[in-house]
Formats: structure tokens, sequence, C-alpha cells
DNA sequence: TACCAAATGTGTATTTTATACACTTTTATA
DNA sequence: TATAAAAGTGTATAAAATACACATTTGGTA
């Protein structure tokens, strides 16, 4: 394989959104700026999964390339968002340091493409290759590198807004899931309360969500039936409308 | 002034998306390739405004100078929709040809960052600098240069989605409009019908579209009242809810 | 083995919203 | 003053949203 050349200018950050059933994470990844001569430790803070693309892919194609080269997960359903070109957005100190001494020199123009993900943060298994990659909740993801905070920021605000309209949030669940679990999960995202019984009248309505002749084990109480989201029937049957109104 | 840079691999394409009571509309611009020394026209198509960004300026501002030399028009509402680079978005035929002979030399593997535009598009005037920039109804906007057409699609299909869940239909309407110019559009972009009485009965109970009370002039027929669109009021009562439902 | 803790699961009455449907009114113009 | 063209209006019915409280099932433990 000849070498492949990274772009300068262009890079992809993924925002990769788990949900543990208490609150939502993101994956970010190590970055120590370590000295080589004196094994001195500059500095050390996280970073989304990302990193420039080169000539001889595409988009989508470098942001599965970089989650995997960081993470070891494959198969994430991946997709953009929005993309960051402010002109400071490498110009803190740290990214500067880290720019210099971090072998490749890149511009300190980079025109980022942002991607999200969204999976259960549960039984996941990172397969890292020398940086270490881990859930943190979003809450406690302040002072990222670049302008991380920023792009995890309007990652959310996608998220938000996208829950509100489309049935995203069973990918932030189990396969098979309880609707507490739903319940749960919502009123975390979208910052609101649910009466039970009205949400799962609601759920009974939605041709999508299947019950499975199946039922929680394990649990220290009245065991939960699962459920199941079905995008087939979801596809088939989903109506649009007019919400904005009132 | 220096001489300031352009980057070889990102542009931005601006979808300016108008609406003149019959159907939707997009400005391109002309462009044709002339042979110097012949003055042999070797082809002729169009594109959208668009083009390589300054080293020196942020994404939303360069998708706003380009809009301004291009067409002349300033302060339009330029929102970022998505983001493209296909390793072929460059490669046909007449966009290498127009590549090697326009001048500055640019690569061929162009990321771009794609802007949209909504407004009426009627009473929009062109100060267009050597290029000629005008309306052209979607429908036939097909054949375009690079990958517009692709890019015209995304940005469409991103309308339709906005269009179901914000009251962004303003954009596109005069100031002032009448309840039959909101209804004609709605129908036009979302493709359906509605009932005059019951979509007038749901218009009357959205708060942020407020009548005036001043009537068309110089139609032949009953003059309509006019309304106009609040964005505060909008902003001030909106809640959201569920609507992926069912 | 009886009790407890913990979470599941269920129904009804009321209000609000959506839908289906046809005729009269107002204006400019011929 | 008759006509054409579009504006404007109400009611009955069906569907969906909301508010609200208690009995049930299980595992664990005394």
């Amino acid at each position: 394989m000849t070498a492949r050349k990274l772009m300068q200018n262009i890079s992809v950050d993924c925002v990769i959104l788990g949900f543990d059933s208490e609150q939502l994470n993101v994956i970010l990844v190590d970055r120590t700026l370590i000295l080589p001569n004196t094994s001195e430790v500059v500095f050390s803070d996280l970073t989304l999964t990302g990193y420039h693309i080169y000539e001889d892919e595409d988009l989508d194609s470098a942001a599965a390339r970089i989650v995997k080269d960081l993470t070891g997960l494959e198969n994430l359903p991946l997709k953009q968002f929005y993309s960051f070109g402010a002109l400071d957005r490498l110009h803190h100190p740290n990214d500067q340091l880290w720019l210099e001494h971090c072998g490749d020199v890149f511009s300190d123009r980079v025109v980022t493409i942002g991607y999200y993900s969204l999976l259960p943060s549960t039984n996941v298994n990172f397969i890292q290759k020398g940086r270490n990659a881990a859930w943190y909740p979003v809450t406690s993801a302040k002072g990222l590198a670049y302008d991380h905070d920023f792009v995890v920021e309007k990652a959310i605000e996608h998220l938000r807004y996208k829950f509100w309209h489309e049935p995203i949030g069973f990918e932030l669940l189990p396969v098979k899931f309880t609707l507490s679990q739903m319940q749960k999960l919502y009123e975390a995202i979208l910052g609101t309360q649910f009466d039970k019984r009205n949400f799962r009248k609601k759920v009974s309505q939605m041709d999508y969500v299947v019950p499975l002749k199946e039922k929680q084990i394990g649990v220290a109480h009245k065991p939960a039936q699962l459920f199941m989201f079905s995008c087939d029937v979801y596809e088939k049957t989903r109506k649009e409308r007019f919400d904005f109104f009132v």
C-alpha cells in the first residue's frame, strides 16, 4: 500500500453519544503531550474522536476509519450534523503546542466536519491503540481540546431537535428494552416528565414499538415486558404532519 | 489590502431558494467556458452560487461574501445544511475543462460546505459582475455543474424536513401575505392539499401569525386580509412536543 | 414462609384538537 | 348591473391529549 496523503485543512470529528439508563455520555480520547527528551508531561486533556481525512477517502469513510482507529468500534451509524470553520478554533495555547509537537505539521486553519452517532453506552468494548478512549458524562465534558466543547454542544442541540421529531431514541437503548427505560431516556434527553399511563398509551399507538414475549430477568422486583423498535414498521407506517403549530 | 489566499480544498455552495406563489425557484449562475484565443464556446451550463473560501474568513462570512459577489444580494439569512466531499464530485468532463482553463488552478479534491437561504423570489434585484445569476424553477435545475444537482436535492430535502417542524415557510412569503398565499406555499412544498376552512382554523390558533388591518390592493376580486409572521411571538409561545408518534 | 421493597401495569372521565363538508360575500371589471 | 374570481365562514363527529391512584408481581430477607 502506497503512502496516503492527509489533507492539511480538512478533518472529521465524531461525537459518539451513549446512554447508560442514567445520563448521556460521550466518547473522548486522551491527549497528553509528553516532551520526547525529558518525558515531561506538558499537559493532558481530552478530544473528540477526530482526525484529518485522507486525500483519497470521502467524508463518511473518513469518519468510520477514525472512529475505528481510536476506539476499535465498527459499523456505528455515523451521521453528519454540522461543519466548523471558525478562524480561531485551533488557537488555544495547548492546541498550538500540540500541533507543534505532534509530528505531522498541519495548518492551523482546519475546517472540521462534525459527525454523531448514538448507541447504548453499556457493553462497549474499546480496542485502543496507544491513546485511551472512554465514556464521559456529557455534563463533565468541558475544557476539551480545540473547539470541541462547542462541537459537543452543537451535537446535543441537534440530538434534542431530532429527538422531538423522529424516533431516534431507540438507538440509545438496548435492542430489547422496557417501557420504563424508554420513558427515562426521553425524560433525560428532553428534560420533561411524562405521566406513566399516558406515555404508555402513546407508545401503544406506535406500531413500530413491538412487544416481545420476553420479560426482564435478574431484577429484584416484578420484571417488565421487553419491547423492540422495528425500523421496517416505522418506515411503512409513518405519517408526517405539521407540528410547529400552536 | 494585501492579497488574500484562497483555500485550495474548501468551498462553500449556497442554495438560494425562492417562491413566486407558484413554484420553488433557485438562483443559478451561468458557467460558460470560452477559449481565450479562438473565442470558441466550449460549453455553457449552470452552477450554484459557490466558490472557494479565503484562508482568513470563516464559513458563514465566506457564504455571505460569495453570494454578494455573484448576485449582489446582501443580508440573506444563510444557514449551513450539509457538507459534500465525494471523491468524484468534480470529475465530470466539463468540470475538469473548467478547472484547467479558469485561471486559478485548484485541486480536484474540494470539500464544499452547503448553505441555504429562503426568500420570496419576486422583487429580487440582481447586481451581477460579469457572470449572470437568475432564478430557475427547481424542477428544471438538472445537469448542473459539479455535484450541484445532488446539493440542490439535499437542500430541498432539508427544507421539507424543516417545513414540517418549524414555521420557516414565512421566509418564502412576502412580509405581508394572505392566508391563501400561505396555504398555496405549504401545499407546494409539502405536496399535500389542505381544506381551506381547517387550514384557517389552524392558523388562527397560531398567535404568531398576526392579522393586520390591511387588505390586498389591485386584485380583480374581493381583496384578502393581510397577515404577518411575528418571530417574537413565536419564540415566546412555542411549545415543543413529540410529533414522531403514530 | 410470610412479609417487605421495588417497580410494573392498568382505566375512565374530560378537554382539546382534527376532520369532513358547501354556501354566501365582496370586489373589480366588462 | 351582471359576471368572474377569490375570500370568508360554522357545525357535527371522531380522535387524541390530559389528569389522576391503586392493585399486582417478583426477589430478597427476616
